[in-house]
RNA sequence: GCGCCCAUAGCUCAGCUGGAUAGAGCGACGGACUACGAAUCCGUAGGUCAGAGGUUCGAAUCCUCUUGGGCGCGCCA
């Protein structure tokens, strides 16, 4: 618990303790625990915490906000060391001015905690999943892909902080017939490179990347697969085709820094269902969902529409196919299966459609459907100097996450994805994201962290060394210093809101403010110079800005150097 | 036709469970380096929060409608 948790905590109590008194003397009459909220005033006269419970009160007391609000101040008993004064504002609002020797309070808390300040316990003790990415493997990731990962990856490092124990999944698509006309594709370009007269599929995939996997499919099995017939050379194709776009995927994710923990695979986990005849089938289903399943013209169906969907849904087909609703269910089933507190799917915004009855599927299968949350993930338009960049599945004609990290860059990517909240469209432009210059953001907060390194390597030169644990912070009483301390003292709660809210897009903006305020601070101060107690000072709150802005940065999977 | 999401400064976007005078960045204009990193800073200009009702002491925020956009509505994946 931070040092500002403690003390809101503890003057709602006062505040508690207040009102019962005040209803004790008759001043209004006594209310059962009215919701204490508190908010942080931007104006620096309304001070420093504030909360609008007057007004709440107001009602049922008959009474003007104001003079409740003046009552409670009357009562209130705070302690004088971290609380200045209270003041009534507003129309009632009541204003706690606190005491610098508060906020200078903050920096022994990160000198000590370093990586650890920022962490919390609200998930103390839970599991959370977070599933994302889970492209098809039937060609490499895209920049939709890299947002997903990004934020993906994002709110399964704010869930760990908020002290989750979190497991990070990658959904392997590689059943069904996606990955059939991916064999098809290739076997149409494997035959083309021996100058046979084989068009690609209707349907096909018409990318480049097609015509690699073949070649790597002649180099490997020469002229093999050219005379054995279909039903046998496809699946080994598929399976060919699979494991190359896999290792490339792969590939891709570990160069954007994102590790999973764990890659199933949706053929493995069919498979257990046993061959796919489809008596076998319909017994399997009706055992897993029981009478919520029943056969109307010839299709195996569940109610999902008891449990909220629209319309119900077909899980075995009039033809013995399975449909990939059934993976879902089967899939999600194991999920919960595997005793996860919180489900996170990270899914492109155009499965939204989908969330009911996913949802009305686990509550089909007896589970409750709370702890699945879905994270959308809107659209990416790329744009080169403004001008958007042309995009088509069917064509193959797609901007790779590959291509977008040789040419802007991991960092940058990484944090322009995380920029707007994940469910509203974005304009990623190419030559904004490469450009180092103010338009850019993620250089701006890099540059301070940089900046506050070399300041430190500074420090140790001119004699004045870390870890300043000691340094004399009551002479750390500038309002820039004031204001850059609350920022500090804010991070916790931050993180804590990002995480439990699945929103990583906060921690940007938190983190564009932290540097404003820093690079003001800095044009306008200076930190090392003649007086050597108050050179300590300011390098233990810029030591103390640098371990915020880096462990923010780590967050998001975006890094901190300390040169640039 | 039904459902979900969205509309905030010239542009791109924040705005936490309803709270005090709606904020950044970019762009524009004018300034600041013989000291720790000018990838920086300071200042100026810029708003009918799409529109109309409603709830409330109080609405960008909640409800209804209208307009204008995006997406989804298959025994496709």
């Amino acid at each position: 618990m931070t040092q500002l948790a403690r003390l809101k905590a503890q003057v709602t109590d006062d505040l508690r303790e207040s009102l019962r008194r005040t209803g004790e003397a008759g001043e209004v009459p006594s209310v059962e625990g009215p919701e204490v909220v508190w908010e942080y005033p931007s104006e620096p006269g309304f001070g420093d915490l504030a909360t609008p419970v007057a007004f709440a009160l107001a009602r049922s007391a008959r009474r003007r906000p104001r003079d409740i609000a003046e009552m409670l101040r009357r009562h209130l008993d705070l302690d004088p060391q971290f609380v200045d004064r209270v003041e009534v504002g507003g129309a009632g609002y009541l204003n706690l001015f606190l005491t610098k020797a508060f906020w200078q309070q903050v920096i022994p808390g990160i000198l000590t905690g370093g990586e650890e300040y920022g962490r919390s316990r609200v998930g103390a003790g839970k599991r959370a999943q977070v599933e994302f990415v889970s492209a098809n493997p039937t060609g490499p990731l895209h920049v939709g892909h890299g947002r997903g990962a990004a934020v993906g990856d994002a709110v399964a490092n704010l869930l760990a902080a908020a002290g989750f124990a979190v497991e990070r999944e990658f959904y392997v698509n590689d059943a069904g017939t996606q990955i059939e006309m991916l064999a098809r594709s290739v076997l149409a370009r494997y035959r083309q490179g021996f100058k046979m007269n084989a068009p690609l599929p209707e349907q096909g995939y018409h990318g480049e990347y097609v015509r690699d996997v073949a070649a790597a499919l002649q180099a490997e099995v020469g002229e093999k697969f050219l005379d054995l017939p279909e039903q046998e050379s496809l699946p080994a194709i598929g399976e060919f085709a699979t494991r190359l776009m896999l290792e490339e995927i792969k590939g891709d994710l570990e160069r954007f820094g994102i590790h999973f923990d764990s890659w199933v695979s949706e053929k493995a986990l069919l498979s257990r269902w046993g061959p796919p005849d489809r008596d076998r089938l319909v017994a399997a289903v009706r055992d897993l969902f029981g009478p919520n399943v029943y056969e109307e013209e010839g299709a195996i169906w569940l109610r999902t529409s008891a449990f909220g969907d629209d319309k119900d849904r077909v899980l075995i087909r009039a033809n013995g196919e399975p449909t990939y609703f059934i993976s879902d269910c089967v899939y999600h089933r194991e999920k919960c299966e595997r005793g996860f507190d919180r489900l996170i799917n990270v899914w492109g915004a155009d499965h939204h459609g989908y969330i009911p009855r996913v949802k009305a599927a686990l509550e089909a299968l007896g589970y409750a459907s709370e702890p699945l949350h879905v994270v959308l993930v809107q659209m990416v338009t790329v744009l080169r100097g403004g001008m958007p960049i042309p995009m088509s599945k069917r064509s193959g004609e797609f901007v790779t996450l590959a291509e977008v990290m040789d040419e802007v860059g991991t960092d940058a990517a990484r944090f322009i994805f995380l920029t707007r909240r994940s469910d509203s469209p974005l304009d990623f432009d190419l030559e904004v994201a490469k450009a180092q210059s103010m338009e850019n953001p993620v250089y701006y907060v890099q540059y301070a962290h940089a900046r506050l390194s070399s300041v430190l390597r500074e420090a140790e030169k001119a004699g004045v060394p870390g870890p300043y644990l000691e340094a004399p912070l009551a002479l750390l009483d500038q309002p820039e210093e004031i204001s850059l301390l609350k920022h500090l003292a804010l991070y916790p709660e931050m993180v804590e809101a990002a995480a439990v809210t699945y929103e990583p897009h906060r921690m940007p903006a938190y983190l564009q403010n932290l540097a404003g305020e820093l690079h003001g601070y800095y044009n306008k101060y200076r930190i090392i110079g003649a007086d050597r107690p108050l050179s300590q000072a300011r390098l233990a709150l810029v030591s103390a800005t640098r371990t915020v802005l880096a462990n923010a940065l780590t967050l998001l999977g975006v890094k901190a150097p300390e040169r640039m």
